[in-house]
DNA sequence: CATTTTACGAAACATAGGTATAGGTATGAA
DNA sequence: TTCATACCTATACCTATGTTTCGTAAAATG
């Protein structure tokens, strides 16, 4: 972003702060009175701060401004995702014994509108994509997959497990990334979703 | 507080929708329009609200609808913590000019009191422990380290390093988890905090 | 050195949007 | 039955607030 001017700066945070005591924007008028400049003076600088990125103001419609630039951006909060068990146990998955806690996500990475839930890894089938035994996988709830992406499938009917997802000729194969796991070799599979965020905690 | 009517309930969740979405809150007229009721309609029902508690308003003051009951205000379930550059590019660190966003934690696994600051991992140093580039590590703030501890260190003066730390006699082992990288063998090291814990995003 | 950007003021303009008036129906309690 | 509250329409009022016009002056930029 271009830099700020340090004005500029001055009225962000109090954009900022007017925000955050009362949970809506102030008025032009506002940010003028505050800073006991004129009206147009500050409404130049919103302007400004709109040109560079910083925030977004409806057109014409009172007290619209809205902060877009994530370095100014308040501190969201994160998505509660269900743990639902583990991979390699495989099983039921979705079932409601089956549910081990939630797991908070920070959701400025998550889309919208998509379903998240959590596995634990278990096993050292994908230790070279730095996937270890004990780490929780935040998975996206999809149905299908594009070659390369690290997906949660079943394969046949029993085992739940986690690989990355290439499509051939006739088949599909499910590759581990460990050499001592070989690859899986299966048309039967139902895409359970899709990797999106590994969470590892140290004790 | 006293029960809200099913109509009055939607208003509140179409004002925090409304708020989730833009960063400000509807106009009168706004939520008149999204029930397909009249302007009177929506102003008795903000008014409603008002006097059960729910929400203040801002005499005559245009979109100045705030949420005031607890049940109804967004619940932040994680912590924000500070992304302070990467380790590798090393330098400052803690220095204003380093701040690169922040990233929100589920709060659950951290530890009260303590400080917690973020870096995203540049380079394979750690490939081994299934610390990958571009990772982000999330660090507590502890000057002292235990035989086995990853942790976060400045050597000498410049660089800022993530290795895991061994005492030796009269000296300490910084011990990176690749073997391409040989080990540090080092006094002068400052220690800045204890990897907590990794978090990883697929595209 | 010319030009653009920043920073500000006074006043006027246009309208978005809070509020009020004057109604209506429906329900449930006193 | 009467009163209170929820819920609604339609129209009007009025002021808070975004925007523009016409300026000045300094600082940054190329």
């Amino acid at each position: 972003m271009k830099d700020l001017t340090k004005r500029q700066h001055e009225v962000v945070l109090f954009i900022q702060d007017y925000l955050a005591h009362h949970g809506y924007p102030p008025t032009i008028r506002e940010i003028g009175g505050n800073f006991g400049i004129s009206v147009k003076a500050a409404f130049d600088h919103v302007k400004a701060l709109q040109r560079k990125g910083i925030l977004k103001t409806g057109e014409s419609r009172s007290r619209a401004i809205e902060i877009i630039h994530d370095a100014f951006l308040p501190k969201k909060e994160g998505t509660s995702v269900p743990v639902l068990g583990n991979v390699a146990a495989g099983m039921p998955l979705f079932a409601e014994e089956n549910f081990d806690g939630t797991l908070t996500i920070p959701n400025e990475r998550l889309k919208r509108g998509s379903r998240y839930y959590a596995l634990q890894v278990k096993g050292d089938s994908m230790i070279h994509a730095g996937i270890l035994d004990g780490d929780f996988a935040v998975i996206r709830y999809h149905q299908e997959a594009e070659n390369g992406d690290i997906i949660v499938a079943r394969v046949g009917d029993e085992a739940v497990t986690l690989k990355r997802f290439y499509r051939e000729n006739n088949r599909i194969r499910l590759q581990a990334e460990n050499p001592e796991f070989p690859p899986i070799y299966t048309q039967d599979i139902q895409v359970l979703g899709i990797l999106q965020m590994i969470i590892r905690e140290y004790v």
